[in-house]
DNA sequence: GGGTAAGTGAGAATGATTTGCATTTGCATA
DNA sequence: TATGCAAATGCAAATCATTCTCACTTACCC
Protein backbone atom coordinates (compact mmCIF):
# COMPACT_ATOMS: atom_id res chain seq x y z
CA UNK A 1 0.00 0.00 0.00
CA UNK A 2 3.10 1.87 0.40
CA UNK A 3 2.35 5.57 1.52
CA UNK A 4 -1.28 5.90 0.33
CA UNK A 5 -3.38 8.08 2.03
CA UNK A 6 -6.89 6.47 2.97
CA UNK A 7 -9.79 7.08 5.07
CA UNK A 8 -12.44 5.21 7.01
CA UNK A 9 -15.68 6.75 5.79
CA UNK A 10 -18.28 8.99 8.29
CA UNK A 11 -21.31 7.06 8.97
CA UNK A 12 -23.23 8.96 6.67
CA UNK A 13 -26.51 9.71 7.74
CA UNK A 14 -27.69 10.91 4.53
CA UNK A 15 -27.89 7.68 2.75
CA UNK A 16 -29.69 6.42 5.44
CA UNK A 17 -33.08 6.77 3.53
CA UNK A 18 -31.98 5.23 0.06
CA UNK A 19 -30.30 2.98 1.35
CA UNK A 20 -32.78 1.75 3.84
CA UNK A 21 -34.97 1.09 0.78
CA UNK A 22 -32.46 -0.99 -1.06
CA UNK A 23 -32.10 -2.93 1.81
CA UNK A 24 -35.97 -3.51 2.10
CA UNK A 25 -36.14 -4.22 -1.40
CA UNK A 26 -33.57 -7.26 -1.03
CA UNK A 27 -36.03 -8.41 1.91
CA UNK A 28 -38.54 -9.11 -0.54
CA UNK A 29 -41.51 -7.00 -1.86
CA UNK A 30 -43.53 -6.77 1.45
CA UNK A 31 -42.56 -4.31 3.64
CA UNK A 32 -43.50 -5.13 6.85
CA UNK A 33 -42.74 -3.99 10.57
CA UNK A 34 -40.24 -6.20 11.32
CA UNK A 35 -38.23 -5.92 8.45
CA UNK A 36 -38.59 -2.15 8.41
CA UNK A 37 -37.15 -2.34 12.33
CA UNK A 38 -34.62 -4.98 11.60
CA UNK A 39 -33.01 -2.87 8.89
CA UNK A 40 -33.48 0.54 10.42
CA UNK A 41 -31.41 -1.07 13.62
CA UNK A 42 -29.02 -2.68 11.20
CA UNK A 43 -28.49 0.88 9.45
CA UNK A 44 -27.98 3.03 12.45
CA UNK A 45 -25.68 0.86 14.20
CA UNK A 46 -21.76 1.70 12.95
CA UNK A 47 -20.94 -1.64 14.42
CA UNK A 48 -21.43 -5.60 14.27
CA UNK A 49 -24.08 -6.40 16.29
CA UNK A 50 -24.96 -10.47 18.07
CA UNK A 51 -28.26 -11.21 16.48
CA UNK A 52 -29.30 -11.51 19.79
CA UNK A 53 -28.67 -7.30 20.17
CA UNK A 54 -30.06 -7.00 16.45
CA UNK A 55 -33.37 -9.21 18.08
CA UNK A 56 -33.35 -6.95 21.31
CA UNK A 57 -32.97 -3.67 19.12
CA UNK A 58 -35.71 -4.41 16.85
CA UNK A 59 -38.31 -4.77 18.97
CA UNK A 60 -38.07 -1.59 20.79
CA UNK A 61 -39.62 -0.38 17.44
CA UNK A 62 -41.49 -4.11 16.22
CA UNK A 63 -42.36 -5.80 19.76
CA UNK A 64 -43.46 -8.83 17.84
CA UNK A 65 -40.24 -9.77 16.01
CA UNK A 66 -38.91 -12.84 16.74
CA UNK A 67 -34.84 -14.57 16.34
CA UNK A 68 -36.02 -16.61 13.14
CA UNK A 69 -36.98 -13.70 11.20
CA UNK A 70 -33.80 -11.69 12.32
CA UNK A 71 -31.98 -14.59 10.85
CA UNK A 72 -34.32 -14.40 7.98
CA UNK A 73 -33.83 -10.99 7.08
CA UNK A 74 -29.90 -11.86 7.46
CA UNK A 75 -30.02 -14.68 5.28
CA UNK A 76 -31.56 -12.25 2.53
CA UNK A 77 -29.37 -9.13 2.85
CA UNK A 78 -26.07 -11.50 2.97
CA UNK A 79 -27.65 -12.88 -0.34
CA UNK A 80 -27.67 -9.77 -1.94
CA UNK A 81 -24.03 -9.32 -0.54
CA UNK A 82 -24.91 -6.76 1.95
CA UNK A 83 -23.99 -8.33 5.20
CA UNK A 84 -20.93 -8.32 6.82
CA UNK A 85 -20.36 -11.50 9.50
CA UNK A 86 -17.54 -11.53 12.06
CA UNK A 87 -16.49 -13.29 15.06
CA UNK A 88 -15.32 -10.89 17.38
CA UNK A 89 -12.43 -11.20 20.47
CA UNK A 90 -15.54 -12.13 22.67
CA UNK A 91 -16.26 -14.96 20.67
CA UNK A 92 -19.45 -13.82 20.09
CA UNK A 93 -20.40 -13.74 16.03
CA UNK A 94 -21.33 -10.14 15.13
CA UNK A 95 -23.48 -9.27 11.92
CA UNK A 96 -23.32 -5.81 10.12
CA UNK A 97 -24.78 -3.86 6.68
CA UNK A 98 -22.44 -3.36 4.97
CA UNK A 99 -24.08 -0.63 2.63
CA UNK A 100 -21.42 0.01 -0.19
CA UNK A 101 -21.61 -3.75 -0.87
CA UNK A 102 -17.92 -3.08 -1.14
CA UNK A 103 -16.38 -5.05 1.47
CA UNK A 104 -13.56 -3.44 2.72
CA UNK A 105 -13.64 -2.81 6.44
CA UNK A 106 -11.68 -1.72 9.68
CA UNK A 107 -13.14 -3.49 12.17
CA UNK A 108 -12.42 -3.74 15.92
CA UNK A 109 -12.24 -6.62 17.52
CA UNK A 110 -12.83 -4.84 20.55
CA UNK A 111 -16.46 -3.04 20.28
CA UNK A 112 -17.42 -4.52 17.03
CA UNK A 113 -16.57 -1.33 15.31
CA UNK A 114 -17.45 -1.39 11.80
CA UNK A 115 -16.02 1.26 9.45
CA UNK A 116 -15.79 0.93 5.38
CA UNK A 117 -12.67 2.07 3.82
CA UNK A 118 -12.95 4.50 0.77
CA UNK A 119 -11.58 4.42 -2.11
CA UNK A 120 -11.80 1.61 -1.83
CA UNK A 121 -7.96 -0.13 -2.09
CA UNK A 122 -8.26 -3.07 -4.44
CA UNK A 123 -10.44 -3.73 -7.83
CA UNK A 124 -12.14 -6.54 -9.09
CA UNK A 125 -10.66 -6.92 -12.35
CA UNK A 126 -7.65 -7.92 -12.61
CA UNK A 127 -7.73 -11.45 -13.30
CA UNK A 128 -4.54 -13.50 -11.27
CA UNK A 129 -3.41 -16.29 -13.50
CA UNK A 130 -6.78 -17.49 -14.91
CA UNK A 131 -8.44 -16.83 -11.76
CA UNK A 132 -11.64 -15.07 -12.54
CA UNK A 133 -12.27 -12.87 -9.75
CA UNK A 134 -15.67 -12.08 -8.90
CA UNK A 135 -15.68 -10.46 -5.74
CA UNK A 136 -12.89 -9.47 -3.40
CA UNK A 137 -12.69 -8.45 0.60
CA UNK A 138 -10.42 -6.61 2.45
CA UNK A 139 -10.13 -6.34 5.99
CA UNK A 140 -8.14 -4.75 8.72
CA UNK A 141 -8.63 -6.26 11.94
CA UNK A 142 -7.36 -4.12 15.31
CA UNK A 143 -8.42 -1.91 17.62
CA UNK A 144 -10.42 1.33 16.84
CA UNK A 145 -9.27 4.51 18.69
CA UNK A 146 -11.62 5.01 21.27
CA UNK A 147 -10.60 1.07 22.43
CA UNK A 148 -7.38 2.05 22.22
CA UNK A 149 -7.86 4.98 24.10
CA UNK A 150 -9.42 3.15 26.66
CA UNK A 151 -7.15 0.31 27.25
CA UNK A 152 -4.47 2.97 27.63
CA UNK A 153 -6.30 4.12 30.53
CA UNK A 154 -6.60 0.61 31.96
CA UNK A 155 -2.99 0.18 31.10
CA UNK A 156 -1.82 3.35 33.63
CA UNK A 157 -4.35 2.81 35.94
CA UNK A 158 -3.80 -1.01 36.64
CA UNK B 1 -4.42 -2.09 -7.90
CA UNK B 2 -4.25 -0.52 -11.00
CA UNK B 3 -2.26 -2.75 -13.81
CA UNK B 4 0.04 -4.02 -10.72
CA UNK B 5 1.09 -7.45 -12.33
CA UNK B 6 0.37 -10.22 -9.54
CA UNK B 7 0.84 -13.85 -9.15
CA UNK B 8 -0.81 -16.75 -7.76
CA UNK B 9 1.69 -18.41 -5.74
CA UNK B 10 2.63 -22.08 -7.22
CA UNK B 11 2.28 -24.98 -4.28
CA UNK B 12 5.56 -25.02 -2.77
CA UNK B 13 7.09 -28.48 -2.34
CA UNK B 14 10.33 -27.56 -0.83
CA UNK B 15 9.35 -25.76 1.94
CA UNK B 16 6.97 -28.55 3.26
CA UNK B 17 9.34 -29.80 5.27
CA UNK B 18 10.01 -26.90 7.19
CA UNK B 19 6.81 -25.75 7.52
CA UNK B 20 5.55 -29.21 8.73
CA UNK B 21 7.94 -28.69 11.52
CA UNK B 22 6.35 -25.06 11.87
CA UNK B 23 2.85 -26.47 11.81
CA UNK B 24 3.12 -29.20 14.29
CA UNK B 25 5.02 -26.74 16.94
CA UNK B 26 1.80 -24.80 17.17
CA UNK B 27 0.16 -27.60 18.13
CA UNK B 28 2.14 -28.21 20.70
CA UNK B 29 5.21 -29.67 22.18
CA UNK B 30 4.30 -33.89 21.78
CA UNK B 31 4.63 -34.92 18.17
CA UNK B 32 2.28 -37.48 17.85
CA UNK B 33 0.69 -39.78 15.32
CA UNK B 34 -2.58 -37.55 14.90
CA UNK B 35 -0.77 -34.17 14.82
CA UNK B 36 1.27 -35.40 12.05
CA UNK B 37 -1.20 -36.86 9.36
CA UNK B 38 -3.53 -34.12 10.16
CA UNK B 39 -0.87 -31.41 9.77
CA UNK B 40 0.58 -33.22 6.54
CA UNK B 41 -3.00 -33.88 5.17
CA UNK B 42 -3.19 -29.72 5.17
CA UNK B 43 -0.16 -29.09 3.82
CA UNK B 44 -0.54 -31.18 0.51
CA UNK B 45 -3.63 -30.59 0.12
CA UNK B 46 -3.90 -27.24 -1.97
CA UNK B 47 -7.83 -26.38 -1.49
CA UNK B 48 -10.35 -25.56 1.66
CA UNK B 49 -11.57 -29.20 3.46
CA UNK B 50 -13.81 -29.37 5.83
CA UNK B 51 -13.15 -31.01 9.04
CA UNK B 52 -14.53 -34.21 8.07
CA UNK B 53 -12.75 -34.55 4.77
CA UNK B 54 -9.74 -33.90 6.93
CA UNK B 55 -10.47 -36.13 9.76
CA UNK B 56 -10.84 -39.20 6.66
CA UNK B 57 -7.41 -38.41 5.07
CA UNK B 58 -5.84 -38.29 8.28
CA UNK B 59 -7.37 -41.73 9.26
CA UNK B 60 -5.08 -43.00 6.21
CA UNK B 61 -2.06 -42.03 7.73
CA UNK B 62 -2.91 -42.43 11.47
CA UNK B 63 -6.40 -44.37 11.62
CA UNK B 64 -7.41 -43.43 15.46
CA UNK B 65 -7.53 -40.11 14.43
CA UNK B 66 -11.15 -38.75 16.01
CA UNK B 67 -13.06 -35.31 14.75
CA UNK B 68 -12.36 -33.64 17.91
CA UNK B 69 -8.12 -33.78 17.44
CA UNK B 70 -8.63 -32.30 14.14
CA UNK B 71 -11.17 -29.86 15.80
CA UNK B 72 -8.34 -29.39 18.29
CA UNK B 73 -5.20 -28.97 15.72
CA UNK B 74 -7.47 -26.48 13.76
CA UNK B 75 -8.23 -24.53 17.17
CA UNK B 76 -4.09 -24.83 17.56
CA UNK B 77 -3.24 -24.16 13.97
CA UNK B 78 -5.84 -20.92 14.04
CA UNK B 79 -4.58 -19.53 17.27
CA UNK B 80 -1.21 -19.39 15.34
CA UNK B 81 -2.75 -17.25 12.51
CA UNK B 82 -2.20 -20.31 9.93
CA UNK B 83 -5.42 -21.10 9.04
CA UNK B 84 -8.16 -19.90 6.56
CA UNK B 85 -11.62 -20.35 7.34
CA UNK B 86 -14.64 -20.06 4.39
CA UNK B 87 -17.83 -20.88 3.68
CA UNK B 88 -18.05 -22.63 -0.22
CA UNK B 89 -20.55 -21.90 -2.61
CA UNK B 90 -22.15 -25.58 -1.21
CA UNK B 91 -22.57 -24.06 2.50
CA UNK B 92 -19.96 -26.32 3.56
CA UNK B 93 -17.42 -24.66 5.99
CA UNK B 94 -13.76 -25.45 4.54
CA UNK B 95 -10.08 -25.10 6.30
CA UNK B 96 -6.88 -24.81 4.94
CA UNK B 97 -3.69 -24.11 5.82
CA UNK B 98 -2.13 -20.90 5.00
CA UNK B 99 1.18 -21.36 5.31
CA UNK B 100 2.94 -17.85 4.99
CA UNK B 101 0.78 -16.63 7.93
CA UNK B 102 -0.41 -13.94 5.76
CA UNK B 103 -3.70 -13.77 4.69
CA UNK B 104 -4.13 -12.80 0.84
CA UNK B 105 -5.32 -15.82 -1.17
CA UNK B 106 -7.44 -16.40 -3.67
CA UNK B 107 -10.32 -18.81 -3.12
CA UNK B 108 -11.92 -20.79 -5.37
CA UNK B 109 -15.83 -21.13 -4.19
CA UNK B 110 -16.33 -23.72 -6.81
CA UNK B 111 -13.60 -26.58 -5.70
CA UNK B 112 -12.22 -24.75 -2.22
CA UNK B 113 -9.09 -24.09 -4.21
CA UNK B 114 -7.00 -21.83 -2.18
CA UNK B 115 -3.76 -20.21 -3.83
CA UNK B 116 -1.68 -17.54 -1.46
CA UNK B 117 -1.06 -14.34 -3.39
CA UNK B 118 2.60 -12.29 -3.67
CA UNK B 119 3.33 -10.66 -3.03
CA UNK B 120 1.15 -9.05 -0.54
CA UNK B 121 -0.97 -6.46 -2.10
CA UNK B 122 -1.47 -4.66 1.46
CA UNK B 123 0.65 -4.00 4.46
CA UNK B 124 -0.54 -3.91 8.01
CA UNK B 125 1.48 -0.89 8.80
CA UNK B 126 -0.55 2.02 8.46
CA UNK B 127 -2.95 3.98 10.60
CA UNK B 128 -6.20 4.04 9.73
CA UNK B 129 -7.72 7.58 11.21
CA UNK B 130 -6.37 6.15 14.76
CA UNK B 131 -7.44 2.72 13.79
CA UNK B 132 -4.44 0.27 15.09
CA UNK B 133 -4.24 -2.77 12.55
CA UNK B 134 -3.43 -5.92 13.59
CA UNK B 135 -3.63 -8.17 11.00
CA UNK B 136 -5.36 -7.64 7.70
CA UNK B 137 -7.68 -10.15 5.09
CA UNK B 138 -7.53 -10.01 1.50
CA UNK B 139 -9.70 -12.56 -0.26
CA UNK B 140 -10.29 -12.98 -4.30
CA UNK B 141 -13.30 -14.95 -4.87
CA UNK B 142 -14.41 -16.54 -7.73
CA UNK B 143 -13.26 -19.40 -9.76
CA UNK B 144 -10.46 -21.01 -10.57
CA UNK B 145 -8.91 -21.82 -14.01
CA UNK B 146 -9.91 -25.21 -14.22
CA UNK B 147 -13.19 -24.85 -13.20
CA UNK B 148 -13.76 -22.22 -15.36
CA UNK B 149 -12.70 -24.57 -18.29
CA UNK B 150 -15.19 -26.98 -16.56
CA UNK B 151 -17.80 -24.54 -16.91
CA UNK B 152 -17.46 -23.38 -19.87
CA UNK B 153 -17.50 -27.23 -21.39
CA UNK B 154 -20.58 -27.71 -19.54
CA UNK B 155 -21.70 -24.77 -21.56
CA UNK B 156 -20.84 -25.98 -25.05
CA UNK B 157 -22.34 -29.67 -24.07
CA UNK B 158 -25.37 -28.49 -22.76
C1' DG C 1 12.12 -48.67 32.43
C1' DG C 2 9.10 -45.44 35.30
C1' DG C 3 6.63 -41.30 36.40
C1' DT C 4 3.92 -37.69 34.88
C1' DA C 5 1.80 -34.38 32.25
C1' DA C 6 -0.12 -33.93 27.87
C1' DG C 7 -2.81 -35.89 24.22
C1' DT C 8 -6.57 -38.69 22.67
C1' DG C 9 -11.21 -41.03 21.34
C1' DA C 10 -15.89 -41.58 22.04
C1' DG C 11 -19.91 -39.78 22.90
C1' DA C 12 -22.67 -36.39 25.21
C1' DA C 13 -23.54 -31.49 25.50
C1' DT C 14 -23.83 -27.06 23.63
C1' DG C 15 -25.50 -23.35 21.15
C1' DA C 16 -26.06 -20.94 16.95
C1' DT C 17 -28.85 -21.33 13.03
C1' DT C 18 -32.64 -23.36 10.25
C1' DT C 19 -37.00 -25.34 9.40
C1' DG C 20 -42.10 -26.79 9.62
C1' DC C 21 -46.41 -25.30 10.17
C1' DA C 22 -50.45 -22.85 11.69
C1' DT C 23 -51.55 -18.10 11.95
C1' DT C 24 -51.22 -13.30 10.64
C1' DT C 25 -50.27 -9.57 7.58
C1' DG C 26 -49.50 -6.82 3.43
C1' DC C 27 -51.04 -5.67 -0.82
C1' DA C 28 -53.69 -5.84 -5.09
C1' DT C 29 -58.31 -5.95 -6.70
C1' DA C 30 -63.21 -5.39 -6.66
C1' DT D 1 -63.65 -0.11 2.31
C1' DA D 2 -64.11 -5.32 2.07
C1' DT D 3 -61.96 -9.61 0.25
C1' DG D 4 -58.70 -13.12 -1.32
C1' DC D 5 -54.33 -14.87 -1.73
C1' DA D 6 -49.57 -15.24 -1.44
C1' DA D 7 -45.93 -13.89 1.39
C1' DA D 8 -44.24 -13.21 5.97
C1' DT D 9 -44.16 -14.38 10.71
C1' DG D 10 -43.76 -16.53 15.52
C1' DC D 11 -43.09 -20.40 17.99
C1' DA D 12 -41.05 -24.50 18.97
C1' DA D 13 -38.75 -28.43 17.37
C1' DA D 14 -34.92 -30.03 14.59
C1' DT D 15 -30.35 -29.74 12.79
C1' DC D 16 -25.67 -29.65 12.73
C1' DA D 17 -21.07 -27.88 13.36
C1' DT D 18 -18.26 -27.41 17.18
C1' DT D 19 -16.80 -28.03 22.00
C1' DC D 20 -16.52 -30.40 26.26
C1' DT D 21 -15.95 -34.34 29.63
C1' DC D 22 -13.57 -38.01 31.22
C1' DA D 23 -11.32 -42.37 31.36
C1' DC D 24 -7.54 -44.19 28.94
C1' DT D 25 -3.14 -43.95 26.27
C1' DT D 26 1.06 -41.97 24.72
C1' DA D 27 5.19 -39.07 24.43
C1' DC D 28 8.93 -37.35 26.72
C1' DC D 29 12.20 -36.46 30.51
C1' DC D 30 14.87 -38.59 34.03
Amino acid sequence: MSARVVDLAPHDAEGLGAETAVALAALGPASTAPRRAIVEVMLAASRLQTPEELLHEARIRAPATSLATVYRALERLDAAGRVKRATLASGAVGYGYCATGHHEHAICLRCGQLQPIRPCLVADGPALGGFRVTSHVLEFYGVCARCAAESDEEGVAG
